[in-house]
DNA sequence: GGGTATGATGATACATCATTTCATTTCATG
DNA sequence: CATGAAATGAAATGATGTATCATCATACCC
């Protein structure tokens, strides 16, 4: 099942894998999804994307608590950048404010390289 | 209704507000509260914690396009710190891959000052 | 003033997303 | 082979969100 996501640029909803598994003549009930999305989630394999309820391939199963992805509004692909700039910062503002964070979620919603205007007379 | 949600120092999901939404004798349907939410959402009065499903009222009705919030485990309490550091590493790792951003939601789960271990030998 | 268009409000039903529950299978063990 | 624990399959249900249509108020035109 993995694949399947892993085919995909884009995040997929539960249901809309259940449709995709054609498993010759057997169609998986949304439950079975469930579980091994839960599954590849706990394996760090698989991210929700919580705004969209729908979920993706991770892109480097590391041992991370924190996600960022890049989701385009135009093509709905979505992206997951690398940088640690974004964990300094959790930790920056969690520590201003007393609060002791164990994972964090940052979704940014635009347009992707591919969806902006020709690269003509960009900023 | 936004006072609900202001009374609230956690995020309500809409079929709470239903029920808590007492207005003599009338029960309000839920299509109701989601007009009412997208209306103050618009508005920049209230925020969608999409991790639970769940809103809160906005502390700051700035014109903003990012938001950020501290989801406390235990108590289950939303805090919504100010700082520009999560905007400005949006705005970076954007940069590094050719993303332009319009939005973004970061949110971190742990716990707050009040629900951390008492005050005793803390790191 | 009376008729009518327009938009807000209210209610029902429905669509979508996720979990609970329980039956069935599998398979190791006595 | 009987037994029971764990994984898997299937159905029903719960939770969340939206579409549709009826109703009502207000503004506008005649």
């Amino acid at each position: 099942m993995l694949g399947l996501l892993l085919a995909e640029r884009r995040p997929l909803g539960a249901y809309e894998i259940v449709e995709r598994f054609d498993w010759k003549r057997r169609r998986p009930a949304p439950a079975q999804i469930y579980r091994a999305l839960a599954f590849f989630q706990a394996a760090g394999l698989v991210h929700r994307i919580a705004s969209r309820n729908a979920y993706v391939a991770c892109s480097g199963p590391k041992e991370e608590h924190g996600t960022v992805f890049l989701l385009c509004r135009d093509c709905g692909t979505v992206a997951e950048p690398s940088g640690e700039t974004v964990g300094l910062a959790v930790r920056d503002l969690a520590a201003a404010s007393g609060f002791e964070p164990d994972a964090h979620s940052l979704e940014v919603t635009g347009r992707c390289p591919e969806c902006r205007p020709p690269p003509a007379g960009e900023a």
